[in-house]
DNA sequence: TCCGTAATGGTATTGCATTATCATTATGGA
DNA sequence: TCCATAATGATAATGCAATACCATTACGGA
C-alpha cells in the first residue's frame, strides 16, 4: 500500500462516488468501469488496506456480509431497501437510547437499521423501472456470514 | 419434525430457559447438560425445523452468526455485550423512526442493536468473577458471516 | 411388545466470502 | 531511462458455518 496504482484510484474513487457503502463485488462491477482488468483479489487487498490506513470503514448490517464506506462520517445510521437490497447512509439519530437498556446494563453505543422501499423502489414509483432494475447485494435471513 | 425426541425437548428446553437468543454452539452446550450425547447436526436440524414451525426465530446482529430465540414476542431489540459478548433482549423500542428515512424513502421496519456491558460485566462489578468469566459467542468486525 | 421409519450422531462435504500464492506487470525514486 | 520491488490478476487454498450422508437408534401407533 505504498503505491498509487490506477486499480487503487479507481477502487477509492469507485467507494467516493457511491454515496452509499458498497459490497466488494458492487467496488469490483463500478471501478471495472475505470480499470476493466481489475480482478477481486486486488478489490479486496485494497479494501482491507484502506480500512487499516483509516480511510474506510467496514459497515455491518444483521445478516449481511460487509459493505465499505468512506470513513470520517460522524455517527449515522443506515437503510436497506427491500427490493433493490442496496444501503443507503441515514445522517440521523434517534439520540440517547440508554434508557431502552435493562437494569444494571451500560449502554455506550448503537447500531440502527432502518428498512423499507428506498426512493427509486418506492410503492409510488412502483413502475416498470423497478421489476428491471438489477438487484445488489445478497441477503440470507438465518444465515451464514462471519469469520475472520 | 415429528416425533418427540429427548434431544428436540432438550434443544427446546435449553432455549426456553436461556432468556436471550443462543447461538447453535450454545444451544450445544446448554443441551447437552439433559442430554450428554448430543450432536450439533441435530442442533441446526433441530432449529431450522423449530423456525419453520413457527416457535423459533433466528436473531441476525451485525457481524454475528444467526442466533435463535422463542418467537412470539413482539417487537423488540437487543443488546449485546462488548465484554462477554452475549446478547439480551431488550423490550423497549425507540418508536417510529420513519422521520429519520431520506426524502422518498418508505421504513416498513427497523433493527436496534445496542452495545456496552451486560450488568454482570459493568464497569461497576469489574471484579475478579468478570475476568474469569467465560466468553461466549463469536465476533468478527469486519468479516464473514452469513451464508444459507 | 413389535416394527416401520423418523431422528440421531459423527463426520465428510458443501457453499462462500476472504486470503494466500506466484508469475507477471508497472510504479516511482535514482 | 533503469530497475528494485510493490502491486496486480488468476486461481488455488482457507476458514467456517451449515448440510448431506448413512449406519444406528429409538419414537410411537398397531
Amino acid at each position: 500500500m505504498e503505491r498509487n496504482t490506477r486499480q487503487r484510484s479507481a477502487i477509492r474513487e469507485a467507494i467516493a462516488q457511491a454515496d452509499r457503502p458498497l459490497l466488494p463485488q458492487e467496488v469490483l462491477d463500478a471501478a471495472q468501469q475505470a480499470v476493466p482488468g481489475l480482478g477481486l483479489a486486488t478489490v479486496y487487498r485494497n479494501l482491507k488496506g484502506l480500512v487499516e490506513e483509516g480511510e474506510l470503514q467496514a459497515v455491518n448490517l444483521p445478516g449481511e456480509n460487509a459493505r465499505f464506506e468512506l470513513a470520517g462520517h460522524q455517527h449515522h445510521h443506515h437503510f436497506q431497501c427491500r427490493q433493490c437490497q442496496r444501503v443507503f447512509d441515514v445522517h440521523a439519530c434517534p439520540g440517547d437510547l440508554s434508557r431502552l437498556a435493562p437494569q444494571g446494563f451500560t449502554v455506550e453505543d448503537h447500531d440502527l437499521t432502518l428498512y423499507g422501499r428506498c426512493k427509486e423502489c418506492a410503492p409510488a414509483a412502483k413502475r416498470a423501472r423497478a421489476a428491471s432494475r438489477v438487484a445488489q447485494g445478497s441477503a440470507s435471513a438465518a444465515g451464514h456470514r462471519h469469520r475472520g
